[in-house]
RNA sequence: GGAGAGGUGGCAGAGUGGUCGAAUGCGCCGGUUUGCUAAACCGGUGAGGGCUUAUAAGGUCCUCCAGGGGUUCGAAUCCCCUCCUCUCCGCCA
């Protein structure tokens, strides 16, 4: 969420953002309930002072009389005290829901535009699209010639939407997370296995929404539980309420866990397979730095995501996400959409986004500078490493040959022990 | 799942109704001493927010002792609920 007082002082920036970013919320009701907020919160503290000061003094009361007479008065002190703070509760309610609605502030080189088709195209991967001399195959008809996924089992045992990879396909999620953590391992990145469930109160401070119809959160019954969407709730919930060392940062993280995701609402729109499904495993990359670090270090997982998928000879752009199209979180957020032939377009496979101060200031990740006083938000970066699913897909697409192999890029064949993946007989 | 113990400042750890935002130690900052470093000694040192104000310094007030509720003029301290941690037992990959 974006600090209170930086809403009240520049609310026509806030709101002119908020149009940027197609986001609904009312930030002239905002400025109004704040501002009157503000004037009770004074008059709360002027009584609390009144009334403390009549506590103490009982303390040195001269006689039993007087200690009674301050006791009365204390007693109507803070049953005035009670009254506002009533008054003050209720219009700190609607505030909140408010505040949580309002975005994060938008880099000022982002695309401005309403959605996706607002995009901006920046780079392209080194690999060119292929030109196919034959019928490329979409991934769906090549894993079943490959006999490496299992949807109608999925369906039966967990409903649509879940599958079960088999043989290369599960090689592959093993040889494609050894790839990528060994790649961020170089870089200097910790890896983590993350919990797959998380806490709301984590969920909400890193910006999801874990209950209501719109949800995208698996929620688990009588608990304040749900399933993680992403490693980038855990590990933003990792340093929650923490005050850092400022000489520690950045932290450089990478989880791998499950993500699963509802995907309410979007059935029928580019579904197929595994394009859009209720659960995969994904490396994900998390770094906490200083506010002034945290641009570069959005590129440097940029250029993180654009090397991993350079190394697996798959063609990808490279967009500058357009302020419609960010999210509540993200400042600014750079996506790599791979090359699907079987889709005949590009699909987005990563996201990484600079958060700045949103996250943090919720979740409550602050860091202190040795000497000084004080302390101050982190900025919160997150950015995918690989999606397996997604990766799949592209790779699978974009290095079938003709007579229904598909060879292995490089960079895995270690791990994968083989050059080329053969269809069953 | 059962039984017990506990959650206090960056850390460790006192504190069972008022003078406690909180002893003490460590750490950290400043100083004295010192050829340099260390040690020793002296002093300082929690956070968030409001008002004042030049978004300074200073002053002042409020809030915060896991979270929420209650008792009381007054709660770190008493009561209730929740969460978490630890120990033992049971179960188990």
């Amino acid at each position: 969420m974006l600090d209170r007082k930086f809403i009240l002082e520049n609310a026509a920036l806030v709101k002119a953002n908020c149009v940027n970013r197609n986001a609904q919320a009312d930030v002239d009701r905002f400025v109004a309930l704040e501002t009157q907020r503000r004037e009770l919160q004074v008059q709360v503290e002027d009584l609390n002072r009144q009334a403390n000061d009549v506590s103490k003094s009982i303390g040195k009361a001269k006689d039993a009389a007087e200690r009674e007479q301050h006791k009365e008065q204390g007693r109507r002190l803070r049953e005035k005290t009670n009254q506002l703070r009533e008054q003050l509760d209720g219009l700190a309610a609607e505030i909140d829901a408010i505040h949580r609605a309002i975005p994060n502030l938008s880099h000022p080189a982002a695309p401005i535009g309403e959605d996706d088709t607002k995009n901006r195209e920046v780079a392209r991967g080194k690999t060119a699209p292929r030109t196919f001399d034959f019928r490329p195959l979409d991934h769906v008809e090549l894993m079943e010639k490959l006999d490496m996924v299992d949807f109608e089992a999925g369906a039966r045992v967990a409903g649509h939407g879940f599958y079960f990879l088999k043989g290369d396909a599960v090689l592959l999620e093993l040889a494609l997370q050894r790839y990528a953590v060994g790649m961020l391992l170089a870089e200097g990145f910790t890896p983590m296995t993350t919990p797959d469930l998380a806490r709301n109160d984590v969920l909400e401070g890193t910006g999801y929404i874990p209950r209501g119809p719109e949800t995208q959160i698996y929620s688990i019954e009588d608990s304040d539980l749900s399933l993680v969407a992403t490693a980038e709730i855990p590990l933003g919930g990792l340093l929650a309420g923490q005050t850092i060392d400022a000489a520690e940062l950045p932290i450089k993280l990478c989880g791998i866990s499950h993500c699963f995701r509802t995907e309410a609402g979007a059935h029928g729109r580019a579904t197929r397979g595994l394009y859009r499904v209720h659960q995969f495993t994904k490396v994900e990359m998390f770094a906490f730095t200083l506010p002034e670090d945290s641009d570069a270090m959005l590129e440097h997982l940029r250029e993180l995501e654009c090397r991993l998928f350079d190394g697996l000879d798959i063609p990808y752009r490279v967009v500058d996400t357009a302020t419609g199209d960010l999210g509540g979180p993200a400042y600014r957020k750079y996506d790599l959409e791979a090359w699907m032939p079987g889709r005949g377009e590009f699909g987005e496979v990563t996201s990484t986004s600079n958060c700045t101060d949103y996250q943090a200031r919720r979740l409550g990740i602050r860091y202190r500078v040795k000497g000084e006083k004080g302390t101050h938000l982190a900025h919160t970066l997150n950015g995918t490493a690989i999606a397996i699913s997604r990766a799949l897909i592209a790779l699978l697409e974009n290095h079938q040959q003709a007579d229904g192999t598909v060879v292995v890029p490089e960079a895995l064949r270690a791990w994968m022990g083989k050059e080329v993946l053969q269809p069953c007989p």
